[in-house]
RNA sequence: CGCGGGAUAGAGCAGUUGGCAGCUCGCCAGGCCCAUAACCUGGAGGUCGCCGGUUCAAAUCCGGCUCCCGCAACCA
């Protein structure tokens, strides 16, 4: 594997403003890229926008927009300024209505044309006259429109080029058995296997011009544009460099991860990647030093969630805006609930309740609540200062409580290393929270069971122990939130007297290690990290 | 037989090498008082959808059934 980390989320249709449902695979990314960044690996975080489809066309109609462009350019600000917003750490955001995509999408379709796999063929569609659009099979109720049954649908033939998608069955098919582990979770590996098993055939990849107001052109024929799809895709290679400048592209590609819902997989692990290997017969730059292909490295199709219950959907009017979130919750804690309440590829629900319960309980009550303590009686008892004591003897000094010390969080650690390579960043805060031997849970539980509130009357030495350890879990269990809840983790390290940008500079592997805390150190106790939310 | 997912305590969910059924919230009782009315302990509450099979042992593997839910070529 690759020493680099490359990340990406799907690019989003810019017919509306992000929702939550977006938010939640662009969050996921940004931990995740997050995570690896912290771990001192070559990181790089994509995100952008889809700006060749119809849909935007309709929607800057309907909006009354002057021009297409000058829509396109008004709603790609407002998702790059929601992302900033909310601390969306991306590298580059791309659009697919820029120069350098252009050029990597027709470099792209050169090669896989030179590589045989393009050819022409009549397209056969239903033509509702009453919609005057197109119909998908799928729209169809026996055969008509459902909006009008009455009217005949009209086939229109149309003459389109297509990729020869099904020569590269059986490369798909040898890809899904050397690596499993190219889609993720399993329910959809099986999904897809038996989906190219049975009913993989050649994709239309475009449409006759004077029916499309958007698109790019087929290189070769301006009658002819590409497919959305078809460009969609390509974007990932595009913003590293593909067609515009090799040398960046080397150095990121292959991806190592496209983040994506669960309703655009079969693109990703059926389609991106005959793509790939079609244009790669043609183009050295997509081949390895063996002549293989260079394919992601992995597709992780994560699940929906519905809001209180409900479908996220226009006509309900229900798709929560986040920004309108982050006014009643720190970001923090939305970043917090999404990755911890929904198992990550799985589908799950959004509801305010659940997230005021995560919110008062996971955040308040045990990772707040026991910094606040901590620090609280550290500052009182010893002066404001991290206690002066032996780091190595502080973290042995309680054999017969559940807390384990140092061996405790070097285990916990491990745990977080494992799910984050299996981007399970859900099952990751579990273990932070609840793990066995050393958690916030075990961490409350010292408290209870040491007493330093009473120790120090009687024990001030063993009372400065307790005290350095719970200080020092602290300190680190900031750093293992870090990639879900940057904000807090500076929160807590402040509070610590800590530095987060020059110790963050001494790499995850320093930060790991017992002692970190120095003995002395003032303490800024006080802030209340998640404040009681308002009763309404 | 189109493909696939789910069904575990009042609610929401964990539980992928088969080994005494767990977590969060809520509820009841108690402890503590450092702390954000927070923390800790104990308790009540489950035929792990139904039927059958494999096994010393199945929520976990196999077969059948019931009920929900997505997807089914142009739709993040």
């Amino acid at each position: 594997m690759k020493n680099h980390y490359y990340v990406t989320t799907p690019i989003y249709y810019v017919n509306d403003k992000p929702h939550i449902g977006s938010a939640y695979t662009t969050i996921a990314a940004d931990a995740l890229a997050r995570a690896h960044r912290l771990r001192g690996v070559p990181t790089f975080f994509l995100t952008g926008t889809d700006e060749n489809s119809q849909k935007n066309l309709e929607a800057a109609e309907k909006a009354g927009a002057t021009d297409l462009q000058t829509y396109l350019d008004f709603m790609a600000e407002i998702w790059k300024n929601t992302w900033r917003e909310l601390g969306i750490s991306y590298d580059d955001f791309i659009r697919t209505t820029e120069e350098r995509h252009h050029k990597g999408v027709e470099r792209f379709w050169r090669a896989v044309e030179k590589s045989g796999d393009i050819y022409k063929a009549d397209y056969e569609r239903d033509y509702c006259v009453g919609c005057e659009e197109f119909k998908t099979p799928s729209e169809l109720m026996d055969g008509k429109c459902p909006l009008h049954p009455n009217r005949p649908l009209q086939k229109v033939k149309e003459e389109n080029y297509f990729f020869r998608a099904s020569a590269y069955k059986e490369n798909l098919l040898q890809l899904f058995r050397d690596k499993p582990e190219f889609i993720q979770p399993v329910s959809r590996y099986n999904e897809i296997k038996s989906y190219v098993e049975r009913a993989y055939e050649d994709f239309s990849i475009s449409r006759e011009a004077k029916k499309l107001a958007c698109g790019i052109a087929v290189p070769g024929d301006e009658s002819q544009r590409i497919y959305v799809w078809f460009d969609a895709l390509i974007n990932y290679m595009t913003a590293v460099g593909y067609g515009t400048d090799d040398e960046l592209f080397k150095k990121w590609w292959p991806a190592t991860l496209h983040l994506v819902g669960k309703d655009i997989i079969k693109f990703h692990c059926a389609l991106w990647p005959a793509m790939i290997m079609s244009a790669a017969k043609s183009d050295a730059l997509l081949q390895a030093a063996d002549g293989s292909p260079l394919l992601p490295e992995r597709v992780f199709a994560h699940g929906f969630f519905t809001i209180e219950g409900y479908k996220i959907s226009k006509s309900l009017g229900n798709a929560v805006d986040p920004l309108e979130l982050a006014k009643t919750f720190p970001f923090d804690a939305v970043r917090y609930f999404l990755l911890r309440e929904i198992p990550f590829g799985e589908d799950g629900d959004f509801s305010l309740a659940r997230l005021e319960d995560r919110y008062s309980s996971d955040l308040g009550n045990r990772l707040g609540n026991l910094v606040n303590r901590v620090i609280a009686m550290s500052a009182k008892y010893f002066d404001g200062k991290v206690p002066n004591v032996d780091a190595a003897s502080a973290s042995q000094a309680f054999a017969d409580t559940e807390w384990t010390g140092a061996s405790g969080l070097a285990a916990l650690w491990q745990i977080i290393e494992d799910k984050i390579q299996a981007a399970r960043l859900d099952h990751m805060l579990e273990a932070i929270w609840s793990a066995q031997g050393a958690s916030l849970t075990t961490a409350n539980k010292l408290v209870e069971q040491t007493q330093p509130f009473k120790l120090i009357k009687q024990d001030p030495e063993k009372t400065a122990a307790v005290l350095y350890a719970l200080l020092e879990a602290c300190r680190q269990f900031a750093w293992m939130v870090e990639p879900v809840m940057p904000h807090v983790a500076e929160g807590i390290l402040i509070q610590l007297g800590q530095d987060a940008a020059s110790e963050r500079s001494k790499g995850l592997e320093v930060l790991k290690a017992w002692g970190g805390l120095k003995p002395g150190t003032e303490l800024r106790p006080g802030t209340v990290l998640f404040p009681p939310l308002e009763k309404v």
